[in-house]
DNA sequence: ATAACATATCATCATTTACTGATATGTTAA
DNA sequence: TTAACATATCAGTAAATGATGATATGTTAT
């Protein structure tokens, strides 16, 4: 047992992913790649209900892949960094070519 | 509700990225990044139970991260692109910068 | 101050997912 | 062919996670 990474990067990159890893966040995350926009219209664009809307965004918060500014009574929300959509064109691209079966992965056994 | 990506391509970026979600499978795609190793080697290296391990392996390579080689009575793993390595290394400098609140993220409450 | 609106929080429930241990499959050597 | 080794599968259990609905907080206008 020769890590190389500790445990705690491990999981702390771990989280990273998981940030991306869920249908509804990936639809706010491609949402904000092309403006910023307000909670509301996140609702709007993605369909999901306020409350759920509002939690993912507060995961997107604390994994630091969206910031929010308040602007009177709306928040809008932006991507954090150019890297977070690079990350998600990395991983179009690469589902392009390499990842097909990805829709298995029903865990272990199917 | 102007939806762009449909929810299946969602859902299975989402697959994409919780195979790199998981602390198990990062110390796996970590370990990979150096040279193939075959499972054993992954269990000495990562610390993951034999059946642990391979179940992960097992999932990796569902979602096309890696590729499997049987040699002999051994298998050896590898990245199955150098996207995959592409796609950590970003991670990895977005969290350096970026993301230092990742370690929270426990849902919504927390 | 009150009403209306925008967003956030929280408890609950259902589902997903990780780990373990036992066992099965497959491969090589004796 | 039998034993030893390498890997895969699978059932069961515990924990993590997502959606919902109700409610709370915060902001602006009247």
């Amino acid at each position: 047992m020769l890590l190389t990474a500790n445990k705690t990067d491990l999981a702390i990159k771990g989280k990273l992913f998981r940030g991306f890893g869920d249908a509804s966040r990936l639809s706010i995350l491609d949402a904000l790649r092309d403006k910023p926009l307000t909670v509301g219209e996140i609702v709007e664009v993605t369909g999901l209900s306020q409350s759920n809307a509002s939690n993912h965004l507060g995961c997107l918060r604390d994994c630091g892949l969206v910031v929010a500014e308040q602007n009177g009574r709306f928040v809008t929300y932006q991507l954090s960094d150019d890297r977070v959509g690079d990350i998600l064109a990395l991983a179009e691209s690469l589902l392009a070519d390499v990842a097909r079966g990805v829709y298995e992965c029903t865990r272990y056994n199917q």
